[in-house]
RNA sequence: GCGAAAGUGGCGAAAUGGCAGACGCGCGGCGCUUAGGACGCCGUCCCGAAAGGGGUGGGGGUUCGAGUCCCCCCUUUCGCACCA
């Protein structure tokens, strides 16, 4: 009979409902901590079992700190504005407010049946008017400091979601199998790139995986060089550049500018204009993807123009290209092919010259490139005015740059590759803009007073097909009038994207009912900043980049006192499944796994014969169907051989976990504890349904050394001195479990507590007070189960603000140790010796054993290494 | 292509430069049971009867001593991808 988890689990779920518990003080004389999960999108799918992940690990730290002695806050809410909610209305008309009302409750319902210590006084939704007036508010904020504006840009056009996206969502978007396209439409961006320094520079201050870090510092991606003007041949234009390397320009020997570039039709001749024009189109139609797909070759056009090499007075063409960024820099490149590789495959092709200006390149078809380092040559002007010959690269940069300071033809610059963000959407789901628009194209931004503006409902959610957001189609909502002036004017109709709900809910999360401000500025000096925030690494560059944006512009507007929001952050690994397959040809033959090849067509994962080529059919197998003989899996109707394969959760693979199921059957402490125990919870690692069988043990084998047959303490839990070895492993068990957790190494944490209740286990008699340190070890990571069982030791009040356990560190330690004795570094014995033996006991120790003896016989001892309470090397020869 | 991380039993995984494989799954044996389950005990890296030897993706190096540090290669995962 397992233990009834079903029973204590309602029961102190109930328990802690009724009491409210894990209510938290706004403030206390204990010292706060603030504990954070990223909140999740209520999707209709329901809690996959990656979600208790993060969650179990924040709650066990959560616990923790609570025993501890922290004042702790440890919220829970729902990012509940997106596409999924408005797609699904779309398709059956049923207001996005409902499904998202119904998948919060099943979210709810599901997260709390895992006991986690959330204080739910502080609930939020992104989607309440209550909540989203701030959102708004905060964005009243950022135009009023000039951060938000109203631009024609070229976006990426969605047209199956009817909407465009930003540069980050591109990518999701496509393997989810939509396309993309570019369209030039006016929006709502937030100038982000105006704190691209300080998000760079304040990365320094936070305690991130520095993976997370340098993926940022990517992303926003600064370089230094110098920009500097190429006048244009027969005119009074200049041909503005950005490079990072101003020391090659002895070597441009032509120019390339965006397709889009304001100069490019000045500087086509009539004889080049068809053919420009011509790329222009071509290039106006294609996505930054399809852009970069074709790069393997280079395309592009001259536009008959020359400018004027500064340096050396030399005419060089200027051509157009896709492979130059409209957005980057200045739109423009001088191209040094002896230098850089894009440029080199481009002279190439196009048969433009080659001017060497590095010492000791290699030959690369016919011409001579360096591709890193090198001593600048042929680099100087005729006027002897500047000379870079000889010079290192770094010299030469700081010397040309300073000469063509001198002279006006150009500046030391700095780019950033982070552009502003893009922040409307086309959609109905999302907070309105607080913006009036006038028919003269001019616009104000509302009063902070008539917030919220509030979402109208809708006949319908379906997008216009015009690229305006189905808001555009409720005219009573569109058309108002200015209130100060009784001016017409209309409602921004596109709505602001998924992120900025998720921009500022930690902050709310201090403060969740206020209507008087987003958050009071003392329980914001009390909570801020999170001290450990947890979730997936898969927005490391988009809600993490943009959350630390917004929070510098309240840290402006001295309305948070902490320039970083998040100071240590930690990612979960994703949990997998294991899916089994096999692979049929369109006859419904079957093709054994050795004969297939996969190939990456049209952005989609596909199978295909190795021998005939053509496309297979896969099927999948869901785990529960498989059929094992000899530890291999087999399909169940015809018996083949299947394929394993670890892949990511999902519908068409079958192999979903819900965890439902598993705390139906196994409880959720062992849920809890499984999660934490499949591995460092940093790493990606499998679900294995039966492995949870393992941890299910152990919190029964609890159980029975608490508990007898009727449920009554165990008799042998007495008042007793523990003997010393018990006592020692205790200790030594606490000593793990805190470092443990501090680190969050939750695995081995849980390890030395199996360890621990395997050797008590065998007592004769369960001391009770080990008993009671123990139970509050496993409190933080199996709740339910610590407080039933600390009930039963008598003690009326919940475990939650117990003290948690110290060690004493003197037993944490043996009397005795093992003394590893090796020659020549192999290993030839083990000893026992008291422990703290000094070097000289412990040296003749080991030579006078007998099997090192043996070892030696016939050498010479050259020298001994003795490492104290530990191992002796006796090197010979 | 560039950057980062990681490769350890049949599996999930442990191991401040010092006993490789803790803990758990699975598997084998035994006990308890009419039986099964549950529970308990023992065993479980490889070769070898043993003594002993070998073993942390491959190769080299540093060190008294390397899974751990350094270099090269291979593989996998993740991120970026014409950013001048």
């Amino acid at each position: 009979m397992p233990y009834p988890f079903k029973q204590i689990e309602k029961k102190w779920q109930d328990y802690w409902e009724a009491k409210k518990t894990f209510r938290t003080e706004d403030f206390s004389p204990k010292p706060k901590y603030y504990v954070l999960d990223m909140f999740p999108y209520p999707s209709a799918a329901r809690l996959h079992v990656g979600h208790p992940e993060g969650y179990t690990a924040t709650d066990i730290v959560a616990r923790y700190k609570r025993l501890r002695g922290f004042n702790v806050l440890h919220p829970m809410g729902w990012d509940a504005f997106g596409l999924p909610a408005e797609q699904y209305a779309v398709k059956t008309g049923v207001h996005p407010k409902i499904t998202t009302e119904q998948n919060v409750a099943t979210f709810r319902r599901q997260i709390k049946m895992l006991g986690l210590s959330y204080d739910w006084d502080r609930e939020i939704n992104t989607t309440d008017p209550d909540y989203y007036k701030w959102s708004q508010w905060i964005f009243l904020q950022l135009y009023n400091r000039g951060l938000a504006y109203l631009a024609d840009v070229p976006v990426n056009w969605c047209p199956e979601l009817g909407t465009v996206l930003a540069d980050e969502e591109v990518p999701e978007q496509i393997d989810k199998g939509y396309t993309v396209v570019k369209r030039t439409m006016r929006q709502w961006m937030l100038r982000i790139t105006a704190y691209a320094e300080r998000l760079l520079n304040d990365l320094d201050e936070v305690d991130w995986p520095e993976n997370i870090k340098e993926m940022q510092r990517n992303w926003i991606g600064k370089s230094e060089g110098a920009e500097l003007d190429f006048a244009v041949r027969n005119s009074d234009e200049k041909i503005r550049v950005y490079t990072t390397r101003p020391d090659t320009l002895f070597g441009a020997t032509f120019m390339v500018l965006a397709p889009e570039h304001p100069l490019v039709e000045r500087l086509t001749t009539p004889a080049q204009a068809d053919a420009v024009k011509a790329y222009q189109e071509e290039a106006r139609l294609k996505s930054d993807l399809e852009r970069a797909e074709l790069s393997k070759q280079k395309t592009g056009v001259f536009t008959g123009g020359y400018a004027t090499n500064p340096v050396n007075g030399e005419a060089i063409p200027v051509w157009i290209a896709d492979y130059v960024l409209a957005s980057y820099g200045t739109g423009a490149i001088m191209c040094v092919p002896c230098n850089d590789d894009r440029d080199y495959e481009f002279a190439e092709k196009f048969g433009l010259p080659v001017t060497e200006i590095l010492a000791g390149g290699e030959v690369v078809s016919g011409g001579r490139v360096q591709r890193s380092g090198g001593q600048l040559m042929n680099s100087a002007t005729a006027d002897g005015t500047l000379s870079l010959d000889g010079l290192e690269v770094p010299d030469a940069k700081r010397k040309i740059t300073a000469w063509l300071a001198e002279r006006g033809l150009g500046k030391a610059a700095i780019n950033y590759k982070l552009r502003d963000w893009l922040f409307s959407r086309q959609r109905y789901w999302g907070e309105p803009f607080p913006v009036l628009l006038f028919e003269d194209g001019t616009h104000q931004p509302m009063d902070a007073s008539e917030l919220p503006l509030r979402l109208p409902d809708a006949q319908s959610y379906k997008p216009t097909g015009t690229g305006e957001s189905p808001l555009a189609g409720i005219p009573e909502w569109v058309d108002t009038t200015d209130p100060r002036t009784g001016r017409a004017a209309r409602r921004e109709t596109n709505t602001m994207p998924q992120w900025a709900g998720s921009c500022w809910y930690y902050l709310r999360f201090i403060d969740p009912h206020n209507d008087e401000m987003f958050c009071d500025p003392e329980k914001e000096k009390q909570w801020m900043p999170v001290d450990l925030y947890v979730g997936g690494a898969e927005h490391a560059v988009l809600h993490l980049i943009y959350a630390r944006f917004w929070h510098k512009v309240l840290f402006d507007l001295g309305l948070v006192s902490t320039t970083e929001p998040f100071q240590r952050l930690f990612n979960q690994g994703m949990i997998l499944g294991y899916a089994y397959r096999c692979y049929r040809n369109s006859a419904g033959e079957r093709v054994p796994p050795a004969q297939v090849e996969w190939r990456v067509e049209k952005q989609a994962e596909k199978a295909y014969d190795k021998v005939t080529g053509a496309e297979l059919k896969v099927e999948y197998v869901p785990p529960d169907e498989v059929v094992w003989e000899n530890e291999r899996p087999l399909h169940p109707v015809t018996h083949e051989e299947l394929e394993v394969k670890m892949d990511k959760m999902s519908k068409s693979l079958g192999n979903v976990v819900n965890p439902d199921d598993i705390v139906e059957r196994y409880g959720a402490d062992a849920m809890r504890l499984y999660e934490m125990f499949m591995g460092p919870l940093d790493q990606v690692k499998p679900w294995s349904t039966k492995n949870i069988e393992g941890v299910f043990r152990f919190l029964n084998r609890v159980w029975r050394v608490y508990v007898d047959e009727d449920e009554r303490l165990h008799s042998k839990i007495q008042e007793a001195e523990p003997p010393l070895e018990l006592q020692r492993l205790l200790h030594k068990t606490i000593k793990k479990v805190t470092e443990d957790i501090e680190a969050l190494r939750f695995n081995t944490a849980i390890s030395q507590m199996m360890i621990f209740i395997n050797e008590l286990h065998h007592a004769p008699v369960y001391p009770r007070g080990m008993m009671e340190t123990f139970i509050r070890l496993l409190s933080p990571f199996a709740p339910h189960l610590a407080e039933e069982l600390w009930q039963k030791l008598g003690h009326e009040k919940t475990i939650t603000y117990e003290a948690w356990p110290t060690f004493d560190p003197a037993l944490t330690l043996d009397d005795e140790v093992t003394i590893v004795l090796q020659v020549n570094g192999k290993i030839c014995d083990k000893v026992t010796a008291a422990r703290g033996l000094s070097e000289d006991e412990l040296r003749n120790l080991a030579l006078g054993n007998e099997k090192v003896q043996g070892r030696l016989e016939g050498k010479q001892v050259v020298m001994v290494k003795v490492v104290p309470d530990k191992l002796v090397n006796v090197a010979a020869k």
